[in-house]
DNA sequence: ATATTTCCTTCTAAATTGTAGAACATATTT
DNA sequence: AAATATGTTCTACAATTTAGAAGGAAATAT
């Protein structure tokens, strides 16, 4: 059985990992965070979040190599754990049982 | 355009309200609460949060008149506002559209 | 009648999450 | 070498989440 806690946030930016694949690394989930939200964040939150996240055993990381693009920095690459997924699946399956409690919302869009 | 923030567990306990109707006051929430999660709530984290959700424009309140149970205090009654459900409505349009994106989430329960 | 029990809210305090941005690192272009 | 771009790490504070003690009032028991 699931215990841990995800918060609102948290389950954002743990989505996000499992959407971007390869290419989940903080400024990217930030950005793409932005694109899908219309709301900005700052990219403390995101990586401040991300080590919350891997430190729950949600995600797991590891530096990628360096790349040819102009700017430096190695990438710290994020990939999702089967417990994540599990922890999403939870998550979701709690909500949708909620929604369809509750006749107001409607049911697909 | 809807900006406000709606934490998980506020989510949640909007939810409930909405689901109970009449019935929704702290103790009943607090008890509804645990039979659909099976994690046990306190009743002051259930309180401060519909205070909080009531601040926001989300809940309404008035105390209801005394039933004849044996119990004697009045219950504070909670109701949705139309604000409400439109934050909901636009919680789970979001969620939904990001797990359509995240193929590893089975699609239906 | 008074004490006890039950149902409920209000208050106080602390841990966890959410948020922002400065400081730092390193590669490419000029 | 200096400037510019891409990224991460660190430091702090605000908001949410969580627990439980302290009150309050009606119904039942004594």
């Amino acid at each position: 059985m699931i215990e841990t806690r995800l918060g609102d946030f948290e389950e954002v930016i743990l989505l996000l990992v499992g959407i971007l694949g390869e290419e989940a690394y903080a400024l990217k989930i930030a950005d793409e965070f932005e694109n899908q939200t219309q709301r900005s964040v700052s990219i403390g939150a995101v990586h401040s979040t991300l080590t919350r996240l891997e430190g729950k055993g949600f995600l797991e990381s590891e530096m990628g190599s360096a790349t040819s693009e102009r700017g430096g920095r190695r990438k710290r690459i994020f990939t999702i754990t089967a417990y994540g997924k599990k922890v999403l699946q939870n998550a979701k399956d709690f909500k949708v049982a909620l929604w369809q409690q509750f006749p107001a919302l409607s049911t697909e869009k």
